[in-house]
RNA sequence: CGGGGUGUAGCUCAGCUUGGCUAGAGCGUCCGGUUUGGGUCCGGAAGGUCGCAGGUUCGAAUCCUGUCACCCCGACCA
């Protein structure tokens, strides 16, 4: 079977589309692999249409190995099942909710945790059937704020997602494991650098979970690394908490008038004007403790105000504080919540006020004092006096005040301490790929999941859940393979392996293509035959660059005499050689190109 | 949701500031010829409610008001 360029449902664009922006985007619409629908909903031409099912043909054999049946759910759904687990309200407006005729509710799944869930208790009663998983690869929709850079933010996608069911933590870590382990050989498979970063399990619930990040500028999370193998997302990482330190030599507390000083940025410059520093030095943003007001809302609706005491060459990052704050709204404190403390003077909050503990333990105010890790007893600060115009220098945790509480929401910076004692760490940008969690027995249990033991009890069940973006990882692809002339698909996952060029009229050299054509598909390879009649060569060649194959073979003016030209699409290369030896060089490269991966990945 | 930008032919865009005859170009498409290893060249043709609605004006793609859509940055993003 050769596919044909003439008969080949297919438009190169020789202009880039106006409304793309990113190389991939951009690329894959002009080489007509994909067409926008909607925004960030595409239609999947042929070509794209190939590499999609080559990614998802090594997820399925990954998946295979990895002892996980694959099925198929409907993308639309009833609402009662996310009803139950509270998501169908907890969603919010990146749910896609429709109705029907008789005014039922339906979504189109954001993923598929709950009916995965239901399917399991369908069949599933007892624990010798435990445990295992199931996955599929499905297109999944989320109403995105704001769809962007074509392909790797859509409102529609498609995941491969699986899902564990076990009796056990060891069958759960048993299952995240397998599962872990596919992921690696899928994405060394598919030639994807990647990181795995401790994530945050978040609103999915549970506890462990890793995420798979592709390092890239053009990635919308935040991590960090360090040299000695820590990897961790912003929200994850944990502050190294320090030792509590001898403050008996650190004299008393002393109030300074510091008029107007309500930034970390004003007071420092006032401290260097008129007060001297101990250590004869400059006084700095870190040797400030600043304090920030926070309102957190809890799930029942209750708002209480919280003092978030950070060194003052940080701030708070917006993330980090989500996480510290699980299942609350919190936002920074308004006016009418200062002016219900008038002990939290705005720009001059403090902990002391007077010599008197203000806020902490044994302090007058009932709002808490929480602190950054780096806040330990025996450190000591600059911080406001808690009245307007006045600092205080030489305040000492643990001394002056007593926090009622740690919070590690503080920016991470390049040059921190990685929690594992591996050094520092550095932070980069990374796209997520995929995402592993250890649920637990959330979606059991409220969906009643539950089987019978060895001892006849009925126990809930354990789950996990593991998703790769399918077509976000297409266009990582296409964005890491690319260079001016177009796509440079990896032979792992490029539509054909080879596309094989006619340039040129005479019917001797079509004949000659021809037969190449038939050889190379006889052998097993994927051939592309451009085989357009009234196409001038400069058009093909262009196209075949702009389309990315591996591998381009030229039959033209040289064949009669028993001649083709080769280019090797990545390197550039070119070479002549003869029409006969095309078959054995060809399938050495092909094989040596995939081996390298799968070898790698079995590793 | 906040900020910025753009809507004119299938695609990429000009024209709009300063209103004026029949709304333009390149690419693509179709026809005739030409060329055949780098988006050939020549000639001809088809193709547009100028996003939509209202207003100002003798006259609106152009000015005003409203509205819709799309793109980018940010916020958001299990």
């Amino acid at each position: 079977m050769i596919d044909r360029l003439s008969t080949l449902f297919f438009k190169t664009l020789r202009e880039d589309p106006a409304a793309a922006e990113v190389a991939s985007h951009r690329l894959l619409v002009r080489a007509g692999y994909i067409r926008r629908q909607a925004p960030g909903v595409f239609a999947w031409l042929p070509l794209g249409l190939r590499v999609k099912n080559k990614i998802s043909t090594i997820v399925r054999e990954e998946m295979a190995a990895a002892g996980a049946s694959e099925v198929y759910f409907p993308a639309l759904l009833p609402r009662e099942p996310y009803e139950q687990t509270g998501r169908w309200g907890e969603y919010g407006d990146e749910l896609f909710r429709l109705r029907d005729r008789h005014g039922a509710d339906y979504l189109l799944a954001p993923t598929h945790e709950e009916v995965f869930t239901l399917l399991a208790k369908d069949i599933v009663t007892s624990y010798k059937e435990m445990p295992f998983e199931i996955y599929q690869i499905q297109d999944k929709y989320r109403d995105e704020a704001r769809p962007r850079a074509g392909l790797l933010r859509g409102r529609e996608f498609t995941m491969k997602d699986a899902y564990s069911f076990g009796l056990t933590d060891e069958h759960l870590a048993d299952s995240y494991q397998r599962q872990r382990d596919a992921y690696e050989r899928i994405f060394t498979r598919l030639g994807v650098e990647y990181v795995i970063v401790t994530a945050q399990a978040g609103a999915m619930g549970g506890s462990k979970s890793e995420e798979f990040l592709l390092p890239t500028t053009v990635g919308e999370d935040t991590f960090v690394r360090s040299a000695g193998g820590y990897a961790a997302n912003i929200e994850a990482y944990v502050t190294p908490q320090l030792e509590a330190r001898d403050y008996s030599g650190v004299p008393a507390a002393t109030v300074h008038e510091t008029p107007g000083a309500n930034t970390i940025d004003k007071l420092v410059t006032q401290l260097n004007k008129s007060v001297p520093h101990p250590e004869n030095r400059s006084w700095s943003e870190a040797d400030t403790l600043k304090h920030v007001v926070f309102a957190v809302t809890s799930a029942d609706g209750e708002r209480e105000v919280v003092v978030i005491a950070i060194p003052g060459d940080r701030v708070v990052n917006d993330k980090r504080l989500e996480v510290a704050f699980p299942n609350c709204e919190i936002e920074p404190a308004t006016a009418a919540d200062l002016a219900k403390y008038p002990e939290l003077v705005a720009g001059f909050i403090g902990p002391v006020k007077d010599g008197a503990r203000v806020l902490g333990k044994g302090g007058e105010s009932s709002v808490r004092l929480l602190v950054d890790p780096r806040v330990v007893s025996g450190t000591v600060w600059v911080t406001g006096a808690a009245a307007v115009d006045k600092h205080a220098v030489a305040v000492v945790c643990g001394r002056d005040f007593e926090p009622h509480g740690f919070a590690d929401v503080a920016n991470v910076r390049d040059g921190d301490l990685a929690p594992d004692g591996s050094g520092t760490v550095e932070t980069a940008r990374g796209m997520e790929i995929g995402h592993i969690f250890q649920l637990g027995k959330k979606y059991a249990q409220s969906l009643g999941l539950s089987v019978l033991n060895e001892n006849g009890k009925l126990t809930t069940v354990t789950m996990g859940s593991y998703g790769i973006g399918i077509t976000r990882v297409l266009a990582a692809l296409a964005e890491l393979n690319h260079d001016a002339k177009g796509l440079v698909w990896p032979v792992a996952v490029a539509p054909y392996q080879v596309h094989l060029v006619a340039a040129g009229k005479s019917d001797e050299i079509y004949k000659i293509a021809e037969k190449t054509a038939a050889e190379f598909a006889a052998s097993g390879i994927e051939v592309l035959f451009d085989d357009r009649l009234k196409v001038n060569p400069g058009v093909k060649f262009s196209d075949a660059e702009l389309l990315g194959m591996p591998y381009v073979v030229v039959i033209g003016r040289d064949a009669t005499g028993g001649q083709a030209e080769v280019w090797d699409r990545a390197s550039g290369d070119r070479e002549k050689m003869a029409l006969d030896q095309l078959l054995e060089w060809l399938n050495s490269k092909l094989v040596n190109k995939l081996n390298c991966f799968t070898q790698r990945a079995a590793q």
